[in-house]
DNA sequence: AACACCGCTGTTATAACATATCAATACCCA
DNA sequence: TGGGTATTGATATGTTATAACAGCGGTGTT
């Protein structure tokens, strides 16, 4: 993986050839990609951060497009489940998804002092932990890997 | 790892050395097991399940040991800090330790039928994780690994 | 014994995160 | 054009978590 998401880059760039990804999926399995969850969507990318669902909704109500949770519930729920975003589990927020199509299992590196976050890939099946299902008898169907400590931006300012 | 949680074993047994496995680490660090923190403890051992905060408080509360859902909340801080109890990220729930003591950095298989849980090791350092984290010059501090699906003994009826 | 200190507990209130429900509307397609 | 389905709007509520402050209880000191 790169983790390009803590190092400078061309964030307008970045964030069109996303969206751009992004439209192309929705097209290519008929999934709407409505104003709502367009917006919404761009917020998410708009930094390398973790974002509430009430932040979230607070850009939304901001420019009009819906002011009660559920809005921000449904977007997150469909960006979520496309595979677009994804929930940070360790801090109840939600991120946009960098490469997006290819499916995935996520692996973020999330700064606690600027929430901004980074995606790897895993292989859960590959590790130790998959070693243990297996022995185990157990089938995972998901898994979850976040790494909480400091990015090099704050590792400065911060430590 | 050996998965135990998820295999016919003496319960019975399996909590009293757990609990004074916690004796005698509350004893060797000075910190102090009351009689709430006591109770929380063995009503997450009591099952290799992962308990809601305010399901704990309920278990206490019918003991009249406090009602208010700080009650609950600081039990559980203690437990975690402790390194007696983790908390399930994916679940906003908590689990009891099987092996205090010994500084780990556990991974979890996690039932989403039953909620059972079982407790396994990692070294996120030696992960894939941890290479990309080397590689953008991030700081690991912490590590959740979780890994949802069905325990042997949901496959056979949900599955 | 009197005192100060500190950690723990009790209690109220509220913040933050998330979902159930039902009505209304927009979109697709036969 | 009509009928079904997905989406949105709105109200209410459920669930998880913490802030703030008062009081209690043990410990060590003098």
């Amino acid at each position: 993986m790169s983790a390009i998401e803590f190092r400078d880059h061309d964030h307008a760039a970045c964030m069109r050839s996303t969206m751009q990804a992004a439209e192309a999926q929705c097209a290519a399995r008929g999934l709407r990609l409505t104003p709502v969850r367009r917006r919404a969507l761009e917020i998410l990318l708009s930094e390398h951060r973790a974002l509430g669902a009430y932040d979230l909704l607070a850009h939304l109500s901001a420019e009009g497009l819906g002011a009660q949770p559920p809005v921000a519930y449904r977007a997150l729920d469909f960006l979520v489940k496309a595979g677009l975003a994804h929930k940070i589990e360790a801090l109840n927020a939600y991120v946009g998804c960098v490469h997006p199509g290819e499916d995935h299992a996520p692996a973020f590196l999330i700064c606690r002092n600027c929430r901004s976050v980074a995606e790897a890939e895993t292989s859960p099946t590959k590790s130790r932990l998959g070693d243990a299902a297996r022995a185990a008898g157990f089938r995972i169907e998901r898994s979850v890997v976040e790494a909480e400590g400091l990015c090099p931006a704050c590792q400065e300012t911060d430590a």
